[in-house]
DNA sequence: TACGTGTGTGAAAAATTATTAACTTTGAAT
DNA sequence: ATTCAAAGTTAATAATTTTTCACACACGTA
């Protein structure tokens, strides 16, 4: 697979340097002596990786840098050429966005190892979706622990948020107090199961709240609580 | 696809009866009599139901709903036959492990109903297996919000656990301060981020609580934080 | 319809968590 | 070595979450 790399910067050394690095690790690289050339290039083609020199004169890294993350292509890997010691442009470049700087002059190995680094986490960003369903209208964003119902988040505890979890991905299933206790809860439990019922009527509430108003968590008198399935026409 | 269904019950007409509602939809019938002869059958033969009647004379329906959960097999779906308003033996079942009950005399349509809601569940939680990972020897386990070392569970509250998700998820990229209290904190947030100092701090110690040494959140001084990536050999 | 339980609800009490602030230690740069 | 700013640490305070309790209401049964 072959690693298209752009490398901006307005130092004609600098650039030949990191192109003589880089090419015999098979990466094809493409260069940009200015901010706008870089920001052309890139509406152009697709990379796999900026190398991007913050102090460029007219557009800067940070203009490019914020152009790209707001509208060219939110998750291209960028990593920043800085100054040594120059810790604000740092700091700013990552609060922008990027995802790594070097600091220049740099080891050859360890830039090869950003880049590395950087890359194969963008590799995983893509499987990073995962953890995401939605239920009767409902978005679960497990990594988030985000619950949200058209655009607005739920603003859950933790312990609402784990029982409404549990019960959204074993839909149609149906806990007594005393396991929903048992399972969520850590260790175990002495005290009053009937704090479930307090934990269900806020999140009913907080539902309510954002405009949800289906009942999908149903009481099972005598038993406990279950989420309605997706599809469920009430049965029996 | 050919489902193997286990009827128990002592009585041979609720057997039949059973028998003669599932055949027609392609469900291998086998019978039991007794709880004992049920864990005979269960031991040699892998089913993927069981409809299983409480009240039975020596072994009943408890005493196999354990045995099964706790050895035989920790999955199988099962429905308990149960008679009305025995609500008392309906928790106590569902307490058990049971997925769900059915009460005597049942409508042949709900049986059904129920069946195929039970084990459409049932393969679905195969896919429940997601959301678990290992990063230096630490198992995140995104549907419980745990995370554990050696079996043990960090303790840790909602905040100390989006953090750590966060940076888990995310190993080797670098955070400010500033970037971790917008991403994990509600809304904007105006306070002071040094907060996170404390989170760090608080996180770090509860590693070491449950024996964890080794120093995977690593300080980026005048930056912020960040998680080692699992094979890093430290840079720089 | 009346009864005995099980559940909904609101608010207080208890427990936990999050933040702040002050002080100490550490790191980088001169 | 000295200095300044950043990070570690601790403890107090503030804020939130969780539990409990009491009472109202609903459900199924006689």
């Amino acid at each position: 697979m072959e690693n298209k790399v752009l490398i901006v910067d307005d130092e004609k050394e600098m650039r030949n340097l990191l192109s003589v690095c880089l090419k015999p690790f098979g990466y094809v690289i493409d260069e940009a002596q200015t901010g706008f050339e870089a920001l052309e290039k890139i509406i152009g083609e697709k990379y796999d990786l900026l190398l991007l020199d913050i102090m460029m004169p007219t557009v800067d890294g940070f203009e490019v840098l914020r152009n790209v993350r707001e509208i060219l292509d939110k998750d291209v890997p960028i990593i920043l050429l800085t100054a040594l010691g120059d810790t604000d442009r740092i700091v700013k470049g990552l609060q922008l966005g990027a995802d790594d700087y070097i600091v220049k002059p740099f080891e050859p190995r360890e830039l090869l190892a950003r880049i590395q680094s950087v890359m194969r986490r963008a590799q995983k960003s893509g499987v990073l979706e995962e953890g995401k369903f939605s239920l009767h209208q409902l978005l679960f964003e497990e990594n988030k622990l985000k619950v949200s119902y058209r655009e607005q988040t739920l603003p859950l505890t933790k312990k609402e948020y784990k029982l409404l979890l549990r019960l959204a991905k074993n839909s149609g299933r149906v806990y007594s107090r005393e396991q929903l206790v048992q399972l969520e809860w850590e260790d175990y439990y002495e005290g009053d199961a009937r704090t479930i019922d307090t934990h269900i009527k806020n999140i009913r509430e907080k539902l309510k709240a954002v405009g949800f108003t289906k009942q999908i968590i149903e009481t099972v008198w005598g038993i406990g609580y279950q989420m309605l399935e997706e599809d469920s026409i009430k049965d029996e």
